[in-house]
DNA sequence: GATGCTATATATAAATT
DNA sequence: TAATTTATATATAGCAT
């Protein structure tokens, strides 16, 4: 995004890969949360992250979203 | 994000917020996509709008993907 | 109603602290 | 290592078609 475009593809040094992971999960999250609001619609978005975390975001009771939160 | 700051908030007028839906899928998509390119991430994303039409991403084949594929 | 175009808001990579 | 800053890439709202 600066200071030289990002290539898409598998970030290497294993801090730079966290750091991203961080970020870019805090991005997606609230870009879903806007969707949701903004459109009226139902979002789910689950992560596991290469070390095996599960990270997820969700503003609806049903359907998917009742799957991922009975499953942890 | 332009010609006036996005308040947060549903889009009443029906065309808009179809517009914006679509715009904004596509965008979260590719977040998504990315995220699970750079930091090596299982990533899952279930939408349904709000005339209740379903439309996923996924770039793994088990856990929670797997749940979403299997239901339709 | 869908698509393409731009001006501008937002996200974020790298640097810094 | 984690938080903050900043320069720049990216996403997208409103328009035009």
């Amino acid at each position: 995004m600066v200071r030289g475009k990002t290539v898409i593809e598998r970030i290497e040094n294993t801090t730079s890969r966290q750091v991203t992971f961080s970020k870019r999960k805090s991005g997606l999250f609230k870009k879903a949360r806007e969707l949701g609001v903004l459109c009226d619609a139902q979002v789910a978005v689950v992560l596991f992250s290469n070390t095996g975390r599960l990270y997820d975001y969700s503003n609806c009771n049903s359907g998917y979203a009742r799957l991922t939160s009975d499953s942890y």
